[in-house]
DNA sequence: CCGTATCCTGAGCGATACTG
DNA sequence: CAGTATCGCTCAGGATACGG
């Protein structure tokens, strides 16, 4: 299934409800599991997992884990999910632009 | 509702499935519903006039209508729509990289 | 040409419980 | 702490037909 237009491949990897989001705490620092579910509340373990495996698929995500008891997991951006880096700042600067005009913070 | 992240904000104008393909092809030039249609093949004619009224409420997309018969619609960017063109050729350019490394042109 | 009105499908997502 | 496994539902999105 060809894309009509090049945007559409970003679309595939970024699609998630979660996706952006996730993507842009890895931008601040990599994360432990229970660090990204503390900075997302309304997240599931379930879509937590789901959505971070998508991303290791796509090469955005690299996962490491730690063989310790209790287990320790660390997600971090790879070095294709850095070349997303720039879009997402632009997203978070135009929402926070947006979330201001709107007074909503 | 308060969002926990202010790129929830964007995500919230733009997360339709044919949102960012319509800003897309808006910000090559203005567009009759018809050209829209002709340059996303597979999207319905609900959901196009769908996502159009919704970036519309949103202030991203502007409607003006001829009255004349035919009847004739173009769509087009507001100036703030113009405020994403960044993150559009952002997304666009990087889709273009990433089916290029996928081999998938 | 452009938009609306219905009806309906299904997969993305959530809730919950369980394992190493 | 981190991940899996089910189950079930909501609702965004698709199909179709009609109307100005």
């Amino acid at each position: 299934m060809p894309y009509n237009i090049p945007v559409e491949a970003t679309l595939d990897v970024i699609g998630g409800k979660w996706k952006v989001v996730i993507l842009c705490h890895l931008d601040k620092g990599d994360k432990r599991t229970s660090e990204l579910r503390k900075l997302m509340p309304n997240i599931t373990q379930k879509m937590l997992t789901q959505q971070l495996r998508e991303l290791e698929d796509d090469g955005m995500v690299k996962r490491t884990v730690y063989d310790q008891v209790p287990p320790k997991v660390i997600y971090s951006l790879t070095e294709y999910g850095w070349s997303f880096k720039p879009i997402l700042d632009a997203m978070c600067s135009w929402g926070e632009t947006h979330m201001e005009a709107n007074n909503l913070e």
